[in-house]
This record gives C-alpha cells, structure tokens and sequence, in this order.
DNA sequence: CCTGCCTCTCAGGCTGCTCTAAGGTTCGAC
DNA sequence: GTCGAACCTTAGAGCAGCCTGAGAGGCAGG
C-alpha cells in the first residue's frame, strides 16, 4: 500500500486500546479501535486494516471467533492475538483457527511494537507474488499485469488500484475506502479521478472481447468479479 | 558487486541466528536475518543477497520451498542449505530442488565459514560465467558485453550496475535499492548520477536500431526487459 | 606536467502521468 | 415516461520525474 500501514486494535479493556492507538499511532500507523468483537468486524470491513490485534476474550463474538470470520470470509489480513497469561489452549486455538502469532497478557509496549513490525514485513509482499484472479494476473515485481498472454503495462496509480482490487476480490469496496487507499485523501471535496482511472483500468483489463473484471456497484463502489 | 557480500540467514532458532550473525558480520560481510521462510522470502526481495544460508527446518513454509520459490523467480543467489543430522533425505532433496551446498547440524562456525567463502568465489566469478538476457550477454571474467556480436567495453560502474539487472531481470528495481548496491549510498541528498549511468549503458547497449532493454518504471525504478 | 579516462554535478528540456472539468449516459424511483 | 443522481467519457493543462548534454574534478600513466 502506498501509505502507512493501517491497523485495528479490537480489545474490551479501554486502557489496553488507548495504550497501543497511541504507542502505534506515535510510530506512525494508522490505528483505528474496536471494543467488541461486532465492532471488530465491522471495522475491518470498513477499513480494510493490514494488520488485527485482537484480545481473545471479548464480551460476544470472541477473539477466536472474530479470527474464524475473516478468515473464512478470504481476508488475509495479518493477525495477532493477545491472550492471558498460561491461557494456553487460546494460544494452539489462536494459532490453528488462523492467527498469525499471539502474545501473552501482561506485555510491554515495545514487545508489541516488535511483533507487528515482523507481522507487517512478512505480509507485505510476499516475495514473488503473482496475484491471480479468472484469467488476470498481477505480477508484483514486475509491476505488470497480464490477461491470457496479453502483458500489459500499468502506471504507478493504476498499479495500485488494481492491487486493491486484486487483494479483496469478490468484495465490493466503497469510494471512500479505496480513495484513502490509493490516494489518501480524506478529503471532503469533490474529484471524479477514481472513475477515470477505473475507466483506465477498464480499457487496459478488458479488451474489446474480454468480459468485464471491474464492476460497478451504484450507490456502494466497485467490485472485482467475473 | 561493489561492496562486501550480503548474506541472508533464515533459520528460526535464534541461538543459530545469533552465532552465525555474528561471526559473518566480523569477517566482514553485510548480514540480514530472517526467522520464518516468509520472512526470508520478504528480506531476499528487499535485500537482493548474495547468498542464503537456509535452515531446512523451518515453521510454515520450509528450507526446501524457500528454495524452489527463489529458483522459480529466476534468482540465482547461492544457497547453503543447513539440516540436521542424518536428514539425508533432506540434503538430496535440498541438492535437487536447488540448493548450492548443504551443512550438517551441529557444525562449527568454521565448517560453516569455509563454505561459505567457496560459495562466493565460486559465485564472484564462476570460470567464464556469462550471463544472457535477450541477445544481450554480460561476460563476468571479461567485464564485457556483447550484443549480437558487437563487442562492448563497459566502465566498472556500468559493469556493476548492469550485473545488477542482468541478475534480477523482468523485476523492477527501484532507484533506492539500485543506489545501495551499486553506490552505496544511504544518502538521502539528490543525485541524478544513476540516471546518467542508465543513460550511458542504453546509449552503449541499445544501438540505434536494436530495442530498449533498461525500461524506466515512472515513480518506481527501472527494470531489464524486452 | 600533460593526457586520457572515469565519475559525478548541474541546468534546462521534455515526456507522459495525474487530475480537472464539462458534457454525456445510464439507472432507479416515482 | 420523467427526472435527478450517480456514473462514464473525453480532452487537455500542469507539473513531477526523468532525460540530456556539457563540463568540472580527480586520478593514473606517461
């Protein structure tokens, strides 16, 4: 992503959430808060974060479950749990439900920082990564994509964009998510830009036979189907 | 290359990381670790080494899959693959799948050093290795290309930065990572000097009439392709 | 000291990427 | 059907990023 790495903080104990948003917002992440694990999904949908720290236990829906769900709705956002102390059996749960490391209540700022850093760098770019989705591919090294064995040239911004799309396929993503995405605005004002590359990509993607990859969603964004 | 060597050591034992960090960083050499096999995969991409030493073992995605994924990327960076005693099924494998070398758990450093400087001789200039791209071919004894049967005499910045790309071809690599390893440099002043010597190498191997080689990838890098 | 070569700097030029703007088209509600 | 909102399309201005050519400085060999 061209910016910095968001992360959600899903935890019931106010204190442990305003201790790590602002340790990680003070290193320069993005940090947005959860206090149930609803919450948690909720915003991960909305956001779209890199990277979870999510307690285990959590009033309702719980860690473990929260794990379950983005997983088996094919988001492979990074996940690191955070368990209490001897819980041991959350730590082998965590792990085989689809967590990407845990870390044992009580633990220091700088030990959290450490581990979602190693988190972070590992999921950033897999190396060698080929993206694939129906008969498109994106080759991250190469910054190029492909379409049967058509390769086809992409700039920075529409590179991005594409990586989006190929990243959450199936999802239908919202104006706004994808212009903090790829553009980082937060802004109020008004730009038709993401159409316009959208249309880009669309001429790029699709040639005149091919069937349409990106799709429109009036009222809601865009979505990456066949 | 330039500059003193980089090695990559993948291993998840932290005791051997520590050691073999250590000790390779005395006798000089630039060393970056990696606990995981995606981790190794990450930092390989980041750091283009000269040599891996590998662990097979590994949680995840292990020793043996490392390898195959770095062959199949076409990198040729040498590989001294670590496995534990009497794994010989695992040192076959290792050989077959791509690895230069092996090392049998528990070695001692020196074991590990000597290999280790075999590995680069054998790699710094293996007797009349000639790399090839396209018709472009890079003499590495001779510090000479050739395209088609026209001769070219290159300075030692042009050989090194055109190593480079004949060694990662089809990946974009970007300006930062080009400046450390053929300058290195850290610097974080402006220079256009890679600039002038990409221009040099295109004005010397991309004749009038034969078709650019050295891409610019706007915002991104450069990139050896066809 | 002079000469030739290599490296790097500098300034100005140019390309093509990004974004805006304005008009056109489609969709869905009624 | 009618109308407004949402989205599409196209063209082009502006500018960051890259290219180019000239030359200064340094170093090695004669």
């Amino acid at each position: 992503m061209s910016e910095a790495p968001r992360i959600l903080v899903v935890d019931d104990d106010p204190k442990i959430r305003t201790v790590v948003r602002r340790g990680l917002a003070y290193e320069g992440y993005r940090v947005v808060e959860a206090a149930s694990g609803e919450e948690g999904l909720e915003k991960a949908r909305e956001h779209l974060p890199d990277l979870v720290v999510l307690d285990v236990m959590l009033p309702g829906i719980d860690g473990l479950e929260v794990t379950r769900r983005l997983r088996s709705s094919g988001d492979e956002v990074a996940i690191l749990m955070l368990t209490a102390r001897d819980e041991v059996k959350d730590r082998v749960d965590g792990l085989e439900t689809g967590a990407d490391d845990y870390l044992v209540k009580p633990f220091s700022f700088e030990e959290l920082l450490a581990r979602v850093h190693a988190l972070l760098r590992r999921r950033a770019t897999p190396a060698g990564e080929v993206l694939r989705f129906a008969d498109l591919e994106l080759d991250v090294d190469a910054r190029e994509a492909r379409r049967g064995d058509r390769a086809i040239e992409l700039t920075t911004t529409e590179f991005n964009l594409l990586l989006l799309f190929m990243r959450h396929p199936r999802k239908v993503l919202t104006r706004d998510l994808i212009m903090e995405h790829v553009w980082a605005y937060d802004f109020e004002g008004e730009s038709n830009v993401l159409e316009v590359y959208v249309r880009y990509l669309r001429t790029k993607i699709e040639g005149a036979d091919r069937p349409r990859l990106i799709h429109t969603v009036r009222g809601a964004g865009y979505v990456l189907k066949a």
